[in-house]
DNA sequence: AGACCTTACGGCCGGCGTAACAATA
DNA sequence: TATTGTTACGCCGGCCGTAAGGTCT
């Protein structure tokens, strides 16, 4: 069985054409190349260049070789990604969420049940969370409907309600309750990565505009200095502080309270029971 | 990059359970082993074994490890046999024709012009010899019809007449031409390997049982030593000894001349010009 | 003369074996 | 005591570099 170093060293030659640049490149002797080579071909048992006096090139059994050998040692190139790849998936709880708001829960919950695991959280919409459960992207995912498959472990997680965020001069901001309708076609401040609320807002209030912050401090700075209505959920006020001078006001619209539920594949029941035994 | 006697090494340990019983598999101390495994351990950087004091066990990483390094061994083990395949069918020119007669004019002549190069025959049925060409079993083929694809080359090389080969005691030993049909019924003595004549003379006659013979030398002492009917070609006659005490009666069903004709895929049009240009 | 390949010779590193030790059953 | 795995030490083969030589443009 040819040794990697034999081809490496063919691979070098066919992508460089001369012994002498490909030794270069290879930190190698040119003599040590052209050893090499014989030797290659000696044990592969048949011809695989075409000799002149001072010029030697690959025949047709060198080319194939030679992508052979590309293939091989690409291969063998990715056994230590791949187990180091695999070893890492081991050690880490990834965590797909359509939300926010479960993570801020669950991963304290996770880090004391799992001390040893890095946990690795990701906002997406919820058909890509089913398929990164399945492919193994994630080992846990939250969704905001039960899922029905009884491949599937799943409890509840937790509800939020969605209220409106507004400034006390605002016309409505003495109402007890609102509608998303009420409030169609202002414009609203909205932070980026907040999962599947940011598609309902647009479906139910399809005459506003939303503008969008990736950075959470740029946004608390502008909530406070504008007259911008926005968002604030019960869950976030429970978890952070929530905004001086501005009106929290209930939305009435059934779609502004989620309930979360936390799922895992059936198969890995036993790594998480503790974890839907504590909720 | 891992080099291949560690792969190796970790493959047979996985295979034998422990390293001493790898290391005598392997044909090494035991302590190489033991080394080489840490080394390995080490190269990819993350654990590949659980260790109890005097046990050794593969973890999951390691099982993964494992079964890549026996997939990337048997690829690079398959590189010396595939080259060593590839040279071979260079070398050699694979010839299949759809009946013997074609050979005997065919392969004399492979032979002069490409001295080089082994040459080798097959018989078989025709949609087997077009899909040869194709998928490069066969460089050339002999088809009793001309093919109008654009992707082939071919020229005439010769035609074949079927004779019945009568005793003289047969009742029909003194006609001057018969038809298949004169004979159907009766049983036949008829070589093996020829091709589409064995299809021919069963569709041909259906009532007659053919008497297969593998082997020529028995085939005609039983001719000569029998009164059964037999064929004969004119093609035949022209390269071996007809037999004696044999009447030959002219076949008059038009199936019972063939045209050869002598096909190879265009992109090989250079390399056997000079062999249609002899025909 | 410069670029390229091959052959010859000697050094050195890395993988191996032996030996010695520790731990289990 | 027999079996298994680990550590320590020295040998040796194989791969490499340097040097020298040949051929082509």
């Amino acid at each position: 069985m040819p040794e990697l170093y034999l081809l490496r060293q063919l691979a070098a030659f066919k992508e460089y054409g001369t012994l002498s640049e490909a030794a270069e490149r290879l930190y190698l002797s040119q003599p040590a190349l052209s050893r090499n080579m014989k030797k290659l071909e000696e044990e592969i048992g048949v011809p695989l260049f075409v000799r002149s006096r001072n010029k030697l090139e690959l025949n047709e059994n060198g080319r194939l070789t030679a992508e052979l050998a590309e293939k091989a040692l690409t291969e063998i190139d990715g056994i230590a990604k791949q187990v180091r790849d695999f070893e890492r998936s081991r050690r880490t709880i990834s965590l797909g969420v359509c939300a926010p708001a479960p993570i801020w829960k669950l991963t304290p919950l996770l880090s004391q049940l799992y001390p040893t695991m890095m946990i690795q959280t990701e906002i997406t919409e919820e058909t890509q969370l089913l398929e990164g459960l399945h492919n193994g992207q994630y080992k846990l995912i939250v969704l905001h409907f039960q899922p029905s498959d009884r491949n599937y472990i799943s409890c509840a997680c937790g509800t939020e309600k969605l209220f409106f965020s507004l400034p006390p001069s605002h016309r409505l901001a003495k109402e007890k309750e609102l509608y998303f309708s009420d409030l169609d076609g202002e414009s609203f401040l909205l932070m980026s990565e907040i999962g599947f609320w940011h598609d309902m807002t647009i479906r139910k209030m399809p005459h506003s505009r939303f503008l969008i912050q990736n950075d959470r401090f740029t946004f608390d700075e502008i909530v406070s200095a504008s007259v911008l209505p926005t968002f604030n959920t019960d869950t976030a006020n429970a978890f952070f502080a929530s905004p001086s001078d501005r009106i929290e006001i209930p939305i009435r619209d059934e779609e502004a309270e989620a309930s979360y539920f936390l799922v895992c594949l059936k198969k890995n029941e036993e790594q998480f029971g503790q974890l839907f035994a504590a909720l």
